[in-house]
DNA sequence: GGATTGACGTCTG
DNA sequence: GCAGACGCCAATC
């Protein structure tokens, strides 16, 4: 059945952040309705091992790289997001205010 | 089928 | 302003 799982939906949302952007739980949370950002750091837990989902451009609301453990290795994150552009120290997105992005931006 | 977990956020003290 | 507790809903074991 094509029913669309809460991953498809962090899934697109995620696909959809442009690069030398991130973005936060909070609002892919709010952006879905989903109602509690723990669903949408559930999904990616469980999406992140797709590929073509940048998730190392997602965040927390404080622009900490707290899924890094997740990754493999776990320096990938940063590796990735200093590669697009995203300078992070710390496991923190520098100027994340600045390079914080939301889906409300597409323009809808 | 039930209990636990999970990349967080927000509220209250 | 900082710290701790709760809530949220779905998937996995």
């Amino acid at each position: 059945m094509a029913k669309p799982n809460y991953q498809e939906l962090v899934f697109d949302i995620t696909r959809l952040i442009p690069p030398g952007r991130v973005s936060s739980y909070g609002a892919i949370a709010d952006y879905l309705s989903l109602g509690s950002a723990r669903m949408v750091g559930w999904a990616l837990r469980t999406s992140f091992v797709q590929d073509g989902v940048p998730a190392h451009r997602v965040v927390n609301s404080k622009g900490e790289l707290s899924g890094r453990a997740n990754f493999t290795p776990p320096s990938l994150m940063q590796k990735l997001l200093e590669a697009e552009g995203v300078k992070v120290e710390n496991d923190r997105v520098v100027n994340f205010k600045e390079v914080f992005w939301h889906p409300e931006e597409l323009g809808w």
